[in-house]
RNA sequence: GGAGCGGUGGCCGAGAGGCUGAAGGCACCGGUUUGCUAAACCGGCAUACGGGGUCAACCUGUAUCGAGGGUUCGAAUCCCUCCCGCUCCGCCA
């Protein structure tokens, strides 16, 4: 979230950022009455405090008269006078200090200044790697899928629901041998420690990385327990040092999770839901990066550096967007997508969206860091990006790679994980 | 699921209605001293939110002893609910 303090010192800054969103209408009207709120409650809180200061002094004195022999009751007659004054104002102060707060939780960071202003249509195409080939001079996955017996929808469907995927056979070993290679490069390269989490987290977890309160139709919940399925692992990854504080030297920290991650995809029903374009389950890779504010520029970069070296050893044709304002993520700062090309369907499929969260997660987790012994904590930042998620990046395998005969070749870096060099 | 015990500052650990923002120790920071390392001694050492201010270092108020409620003039201390940990029993694997 972002710091109140900014509604009170930067709310000019604030209301730039909004409306770079696109979303000054909706977000406006929230700030006005955050600042509305914000001087209310400091006020409140002056008149509270004054009240209890008052008090406290009674209390000591009415313990000096009681030890003295002295009669109180007059003093504890006025003093309990203030104890309802005070419960009032409290209950005033309750209600403002609340929806201050809920606002904080519902306003979006603000984008760093080289984001440009504008919907998805101003998203920039920063770079492009490899020879895409001809849209539509290939079968779309679906279909090779079926041919070879990779996935079974018709099945998944019927035991779940649309959108939920059984994979068969060589299909299956396919995703293994993905899983396999992404954390044997992430973790033997480029140095992140492996981690296995938690598919399932608590609401705070949820809040910590803002999936919560504003996406909460988006997941899943088991509401007996009061558990939500992750969306992704940086959810548990990122939480995984919420209300803590780091060693400054520790930082940057990478770490890597192999997970399921579960979305309802509440609201996008029918839209671009064929094959493994759009799914409720699907498994990922996914690198999260702590880092000093100073750091995390370069460790934007070189996180999502690491998330296209998966493409670029697995040999697809991919490019890197840098998002507009209005299509970066509620609590990124800045979001570069990468996308795969898949010639079958004709589309860039986002296959990885590497973001910079700034401190908007850390401040909301609580997430910091001791700079040196002594100092005061600061908050990290917080960075992650998908490298990769599977689903999307399989459709482009199969799409790209696909051979005249219907076959697919297997990607060279994959041949060692998946034990043959074709899929026929 | 049942029973018992417990949760106090970065860590360990006292305290059992007012004298406790919290003894003592460790760690850490500054200083003194010994030729280096080490030791000894002295001092410092929480966070958040208000207010003031020659506004990053100063003064002042409030809150914080797992969380939330309650009793009281006053709660780390008493009561209730919840969460977490440990031990034992039961259940499931």
């Amino acid at each position: 979230m972002i710091d109140g303090r900014m509604v009170r010192e930067q709310a000019g800054a604030l209301r730039e950022g909004v409306r770079r969103r696109g979303s000054l209408d909706k977000h406006g009207p929230l700030i006005d009455r955050a600042e509305r709120l914000d001087r209310e409650r400091r006020l409140t809180i002056q008149a509270v405090e004054e009240r209890k200061a008052a008090r406290n002094t009674a209390s000591q004195e009415v313990a000096r008269m009681k030890k003295a022999g002295e009669n109180a009751d007059e003093l504890v007659a006025s003093a309990r006078e203030l104890g309802a004054d005070i419960a009032r104002l409290e209950t005033e102060l309750a209600a403002s200090q609340g929806e201050f707060d809920a606002i904080l939780l519902e306003l979006p960071n603000v984008t760093l200044p080289e984001v440009p202003e504008g919907d998805a249509t101003k998203n920039v195409i920063v770079s492009t790697w490899g020879e895409p080939r001809a849209a539509g001079s290939v079968k779309p996955h679906w279909e090779v899928a079926e041919k070879l017996g990779l996935l079974d929808l018709p099945r998944g469907a019927k035991i779940s629901g649309s959108g939920f995927i059984v994979y068969r056979g060589r299909g299956a070993k396919l995703q293994r041998a993905l899983m396999n290679f992404s954390v044997d490069l992430h973790t033997r390269e480029f140095g992140y420690e492996e981690t296995q989490v938690p598919l399932f987290v608590n609401r705070d977890a949820m809040i910590g990385t803002s999936q919560l309160p504003k996406f909460e139709e988006d997941m899943y919940a088991l509401r007996d327990d009061a558990l939500f399925a992750i969306p992704t692992a940086e959810v548990p990854v990122t939480n995984l040092f919420r209300e803590e504080i780091l060693d400054g030297a520790t930082l940057p920290l990478a770490l890597t999770a192999f997970s399921a991650c579960f979305r309802r995809e509440a609201g996008s029903a029918g839209k671009d839901t064929r094959g493994l374009l759009r799914v409720h389950q699907f498994d990922k890779v996914e690198l999260v990066r702590f880092s000093t504010p100073e750091d995390s520029p370069a460790q934007h970069e070189l996180l999502t550096s690491h998330a296209e070296q998966v493409l670029q050893r697995l040999g697809i044709p991919h490019r890197r967007l840098l998002l507009a304002a209005g299509d970066t993520g509620f609590g990124s700062a800045k979001t570069y997508d990468l996308e795969a090309f898949a010639p079958g369907v004709g589309q860039w499929l986002e296959v990885s969206s590497c973001s910079n969260f700034g401190e908007f997660q850390a401040r909301r987790a609580s997430i910091r860091y001791r700079p040196a012994s002594g100092e005061k904590p600061r908050f990290v930042h917080t960075l992650n990006g998908s490298g990769l998620g599977f689903p999307r990046t399989i459709a482009a395998i199969l799409e790209h790679y696909q051979n005249p005969d219907g076959s697919v070749t297997v990607p060279e870096v994959l041949r060692p994980y998946f034990g043959s060099d074709v899929i026929r």
